[in-house]
RNA sequence: GGGGUUGUAGUCUAGCUUGGUAUGAUACUAGUCUGGGGGACUAGUGAUCGCAGGUUCAAAUCCUGCCAAUCCCA
């Protein structure tokens, strides 16, 4: 493969699209797979999702949450339960209708989220005050049937998640839930993969089917789309009246329980790579890089070799015993420049250079991915490489927070708005609260309520669309 | 939901109008020289042309259906 088709041949200002799934396939992250709106995980692309797991695993388990495993079938009859919830999944349910060439008796679902599932299982295992709170996560997959645009990560037909399902006594207490989890998406997506994010409700036309609420966390992407990057929500008594997750409290009187769903996806690796990437290829945050330090030797000749490799090799331990992780590409076949474009076009957030000059000069050659800057570094220097890392990470943030401001504008005047909304991005203006402003703004502009930040709520303004006394101030934006 | 475009070795691509089993590059394999930003030379390997039908003596090429990718509008 020559520079130009194995490099990323668009840029990411002139034809994002393009540029994102020439990323995502040249980085070797995922590829497609045979079916439509399918695609597969190749082990760069896998050993994020794992890092964030583990990640969101450990904030779980110190929040009281345990995790199982739910199957993937839901029969027909659970599915449609609580209806609202029903109408709102049916459209892109995938349904099992058959065991080889027999017809099953009753429909079976491929689970498009599993509340149904979990609910009905939890009504057999709660009885008293005593079981509560029941607090468990599933990480698994869901699958929702996208006819038409699909796009690597952020709309496939199934996807990686996790779904976390809460029951407590009180509404108080579920609600509380509801806010500590979103916290920890916010912080987990800040800190991990420095990407910034509002928080907020969802406007009711924008909620999870079923809740009486939804919490939001939403992006904005460099393109100017928004990007929800992962829900929580308030489920009231919607599911438990239904499905009979009952308690009996103290006073031995029986309770419908309060109840709360959440859920990230894999599109957080979609946001990733568009919130970082550039016309180089992919950009990894240190914290999240399956590989964080390339080293590249260099030498001329099997003398120069001698003398790079044990270097090499020292550096190389000394950083895999601070639990860096770190790669030698020992690829003899290859040029050095070749192995930088490589690397750089998967992301590495740190490449050393070792070759003969450096050994003489007792220093290496340093080479930040994110801002592309090069420094030397002597070798007794190889303590710093940890802070670094730390700081690219920071930096990877302050440059998406800076990116994010730039994006995001306060407006009030509807046909300045019109003619704003046409370069993306988000903008904070004011609404009255009435579905029907809302729905006129969506069918004129495209533009919908992504979330409403919490803060933004009863403020004294007139609504952007029909001047009446606004409610709110939510964020609109086009979104994906 | 409506409309358009595309599909030929791993990748990109010529050929398609006017039917005769396929062009070039790159990658890959071996070797020699190289090596600090996508290296050079030599010799090789690799495609029944997205899939299934149809027309024809003959289909990458014409026709029909399907599958997949992608873009625009709602």
């Amino acid at each position: 493969m020559g520079k130009e088709e194995s490099g990323i041949t668009v840029s990411k200002n002139s034809d994002f699209s393009e540029w994102y799934t020439q990323v995502v396939l040249k980085a070797k992250l995922a590829d497609y797979a045979p079916v439509k709106g399918l695609i597969v995980l190749r082990p760069d692309g896998y050993s994020i999702w794992e890092s964030l797991r583990s990640t969101f695993d450990k904030k779980f388990a110190k929040n009281g949450i345990r995790n199982g495993f739910l199957p993937i079938l839901i029969p027909e009859s659970l599915l449609g339960k609580e209806e609202k919830h029903f109408a709102g999944f049916n459209p892109e349910v995938f349904w099992v209708t058959h065991s080889g060439d027999n017809k099953i008796g009753e429909k079976l679902a491929l689970r498009p989220t599993s509340e149904t599932l979990a609910y009905t299982m939890y009504s057999k295992w709660i009885q008293s005050w005593r079981d509560l709170p029941l607090k468990m996560n599933f990480w698994n997959t869901a699958l929702r049937a996208e006819i038409k645009a699909t796009k690597p990560f952020l709309r496939t037909s199934e996807f990686l998640w996790q779904e976390g399902h809460t029951v407590h006594a009180t509404q108080e207490e579920a609600e509380k839930e509801v806010m500590i989890i979103l916290e920890i998406y916010k912080k987990t997506v800040e800190d991990e993969l420095a990407i910034p994010i509002v928080t907020g409700k969802k406007s009711e036309k924008e909620k999870f089917v079923g809740a009486e609420y939804t919490t939001t966390m939403e992006s904005i992407m460099p393109d100017g789309k928004a990007l929800q990057m992962g829900t929580s929500h308030f489920l009231g008594q919607n599911f438990s009246k239904p499905f009979e997750v009952k308690f009996a409290d103290k006073d031995n009187v029986e309770h419908f329980a309060w109840q709360t769903s959440w859920g990230v996806s894999w599109r957080l690796i979609g946001a990733m790579i568009m919130t970082h990437g550039d016309d180089k290829g992919l950009v990894l945050p240190p914290k999240v890089a399956p590989m964080q330090v390339v080293i590249v030797p260099i030498y001329k000749n099997d003398e120069g070799k001698d003398k790079v490799l044990p270097k090499v090799d020292e550096i190389r331990k000394n950083l895999e015993s601070k639990e860096i992780r770190v790669h030698v590409d020992d690829r003899n076949e290859l040029s050095p420049g070749y192995k930088f474009n490589d690397w750089e076009l998967k992301g590495v957030p740190l490449r050393i250079e070792i070759g003969p000059k450096d050994i003489e000069k007792q220093s290496m050659v340093i080479a930040k991915r994110h801002n592309r800057e090069k420094s030397s570094l002597s070798f007794s220097e190889i303590g710093k490489i940890g802070e670094i890392l730390d700081e690219i990470q920071v930096e990877m943030l302050k440059k998406a927070k800076d990116q994010a401001k730039d994006n995001t504008t306060s407006i009030s005047d509807y046909s300045e708005f019109k003619s704003k909304i046409e370069d993306g991005g988000f903008f904070c203006a004011p609404w009255c609260g009435k579905l029907e402003c809302e729905e006129k703004i969506k069918e004129e502009t495209g533009a919908d309520i992504r979330v409403i930040p919490f803060g933004c709520e009863n403020i004294n303004k007139k609504c952007m669309y029909c001047q009446e006394q606004s409610i709110s101030i939510p964020i609109f934006a086009r979104g994906y």
